[in-house]
DNA sequence: CGCTTTTGTTACCGCGTGTTACGTTGGCCT
DNA sequence: AGGCCAACGTAACACGCGGTAACAAAAGCG
C-alpha cells in the first residue's frame, strides 16, 4: 500500500509542526491544518487517510467539526484534547471519531492508535481506501470529480493542468468565501511539507490569471473568480454537489 | 517441488543480507524485503514458500502485517522479534503466524525451524504450494495469470514482454496507490539479489511508457497508468480478481 | 557466432509551473 | 481633481520533470 496521508489540525503552530514532523519522520505524509475550511478544501484537494483532529481549537470546536465532517463522510477521524475528563470522552465517541487521545500522550502509543485506525478503516471496504470523487455544478460549468475533466456550459471539454484543477476544487469547497494567497497555497500544497516559514511569490497570482483565462467568459472582467483587493480571492459562484459517483 | 523460495522481511539492511545470504548458502532462494507492500508485489508476481517477517520494521509493524496477510492467503509465515516476552510470542501465534523467534538465534536452530514449517505445510493440502495464478480483470482487460496472458477489451491477445508483465502485475496488486520509481524498481526485481545500492536512471520511465503503448487506447493521454508529477505512478483501473486457477 | 528481441541509457524536447519585470488599476490622501 | 503608491494582471523567461526517439547493451536462439 501507498504512505499513509494525514491530516494534522491544530491550532498551535508549535504543536502543529512537532506533530508533522513526528509523522513525516515515521514515514507518513503529514499534513497541517488549523481550520474547518483547511480540512474542507484537503478533503476535496486530495486523498486523506486519517485526521488527527484537536478538540480545543480557538474559535472553533474540534467536536463540532469532528460531527460535522462525519455527518457528509467517513474519513477516519482521532481526537486529540488536554482534556482527558470521562464525559468529553464520550462526547467524542458519540459523535462518531475512531479514537480519542489525550494530552500529553506518548508518541509510539499515538503512533500505534493511528496505525489501529487505519488498518481498522482499510478493512472496511469503504471509500476510504477508495479516492474520493464527487461532481461539482457552478454557473453552468461542471467539474467531473471521478474523470477529473471540466465541462463548459456548452458542453465542451476545458483541459486543464494539474494544478488549475487542484486550485478549482479548492475554490469549489470554499464558495462564497474569501481566501488569502496563503490558504490557498496552503490547501494547494498536497505535497504539503512543514509549516513553511511563508515565502511564496506570485505563484497563486498566475494561476489564479491562468484558471480564468480557460473557464472566465471575459477574464478581464472575471465573474467567478473574484479579486478581493489586499484581502485575496473570492469565488462567487454557487456549487452544487453530486455525491453520486 | 523445487527449491524453497523464502521472503527476508527486515527493515536493516546487515540483517537482511546476511539472512538471504546464510539461506542462499543452505540451498534456498532467499528474496530480501522491507515493506509490506513489497511483500504483497513478490505474493503477486511469482511463487513464495515462506516469509520470514521481523516483528519491528521501522514504520509498519510485523504482527499486523501477518495478520492482514493471514486473513487474505495462506503463506508460512515465521515471526522474528528482538522482544522475545511472552506476551508478544502469543501476540504473533494468536495474528496466524506458523512460529515465532526471538533475535538473537542460532542460524542452524532457525535453519530446521524453517524447514519444519514448510514440511507443515507441504503436508496441508493448501494453495501455498502452488505457484498463486490468479486472473484479474481491469477495466475490460484480462491478465491471466496461468498462461501469463493479456486480451484487450475486444478479445485480441496482446504480447507483452517478461518486464512489461511483471509491472503489470506490480500494478495490479496496487491499484489505486501512488507508487514511487523506486518502489516500482524493487518490486520487479524479483530476481531480488542483494539490496542493490539504488542507481537505476530513467528505465521505470521507459518501461511505463512501452506498457503503455501496449494497453492504453490513447497512449498519449494515458487513463490507466496515470503519472504522478513528482511522484511516480497510479494504476487508477478498478481491479478484480479471480482466484479459481 | 550472427541475428533478433528485450531492456537500459542518453539526449532532446515539450509542458507545466514559478519568478521577474513591467504595465495597469484602483484606493486614498491632500 | 489630481497624484501617489501598493496591489494586481500578465508577458516573458527560467527551470525541472517526464515522454520518447535513437542508440547501446544484454539476453535468447538458431
Amino acid at each position: 500500500m501507498g504512505i499513509p496521508r494525514l491530516l494534522v489540525v491544530d491550532d498551535d503552530p508549535d504543536m502543529r509542526s512537532m506533530l508533522t514532523q513526528f509523522f513525516q519522520q515515521n514515514g507518513c505524509i503529514a499534513l497541517p491544518a488549523s481550520s474547518e475550511s483547511e480540512i474542507r478544501s484537503h478533503l476535496t484537494a486530495g486523498r486523506i487517510d486519517l485526521i488527527l483532529l484537536d478538540v480545543m481549537l480557538g474559535d472553533e470546536n474540534g467536536v463540532e467539526i469532528c460531527a460535522r465532517l462525519r455527518r457528509e463522510q467517513d474519513v477516519p477521524i482521532i481526537l486529540v484534547s488536554a482534556l482527558s475528563a470521562d464525559h468529553q470522552r464520550m462526547a467524542g465517541y458519540e459523535v462518531g471519531a475512531d479514537d480519542y487521545i489525550a494530552k500529553p500522550f506518548n508518541p509510539q502509543l499515538l503512533l500505534a492508535r493511528v496505525r489501529a485506525v487505519m488498518q481498522r478503516a482499510r478493512r472496511t471496504p469503504s471509500l476510504a481506501y477508495r479516492r474520493r470523487t464527487r461532481t461539482f455544478q457552478f454557473d453552468g460549468w461542471t467539474y467531473d470529480g471521478k474523470r477529473d475533466e471540466v465541462h463548459s456550459p456548452e458542453g465542451y471539454l476545458v483541459s486543464l493542468s494539474q494544478r488549475e484543477t487542484a486550485l478549482l476544487k479548492v475554490l469549489l469547497a470554499n464558495p462564497h468565501i474569501p481566501l488569502t494567497r496563503d490558504e490557498i497555497a496552503v490547501a494547494l500544497d498536497v505535497t504539503g511539507e512543514t509549516d513553511k516559514p511563508e515565502a511564496q511569490g506570485r505563484a497563486i497570482d498566475m494561476l489564479v490569471g491562468r484558471l480564468r483565462s480557460k473557464i472566465e467568459a471575459n477574464p478581464k472582467d472575471p465573474q467567478m473568480l473574484r479579486t478581493e483587493r489586499g484581502i485575496g480571492y473570492l469565488f462567487t459562484a454557487d456549487v452544487s454537489v453530486d455525491d453520486n459517483a
